[in-house]
DNA sequence: TCGATATATTTAAATTTTTCGATAAATGAA
DNA sequence: TTCATTTATCGAAAAATTTAAATATATCGA
């Protein structure tokens, strides 16, 4: 992963909403229903909906639709090359 | 790590710049002298010295004063910790 | 089809971040 | 002490991000 893709990974993850998006996926055994964001997050849809595309824009989480919902879960690939990445920082 | 702290690194690391700084620590075999990134960073000195406070607030870096100098080295434990929250993203 | 529900988009305001000029503070050298 | 060098801080402008109201789109069920 090139520090382009990772500034961009980090700034997603840069956003405490983000990051509680991320630990509901996690929660939901890894895959999240858009929905239910509306109760846990203490933000109007259309900010959570931001928030969302955000996330899935560095594919760090995948979208997919079930008949009018979406769901998300995490995509470890990208996670792991951005842990890689980070990895990479600390090698002299 | 807890999520506000994993939040005020990504924000530090969310910046094209502050990357820059670390991939150079990095290949000053991890130490660093501020004055050298006035030549690296295309940015006026009080931008740089912005990014390295907000780096070291994080304490992802830590800054070591030598006469009028200070050098900056990567604080591995902090990045372990970061990337170990990563790490439990994606556990179940 | 029609109404309800779920998600996305547009637009604009509020807030935060980035940047730099001016300047201050600290240190080393002459 | 005086001057040059290095880093830090302040204040303000510019840019980017966050947020939500209004609205649009898509899908399901009756």
């Amino acid at each position: 992963m090139n520090a382009k893709k990772a500034g961009k990974i980090s700034k997603a993850l840069a956003d405490p909403n983000r990051l509680l998006i991320l630990k509901e996926i996690k929660k939901q055994k890894e895959c999240l229903y858009c929905v239910d964001l509306n109760e846990i997050i203490d933000l109007a849809q259309p900010s959570i909906a931001h928030h969302l595309k955000l996330l899935t824009d560095t594919e760090i989480i995948v979208s997919e639709k079930e008949g009018r919902n979406v769901k998300y879960k995490l995509n470890n690939t990208v996670l792991d090359e951005y842990i890689q990445f980070l990895e990479e920082l600390k090698k002299e």
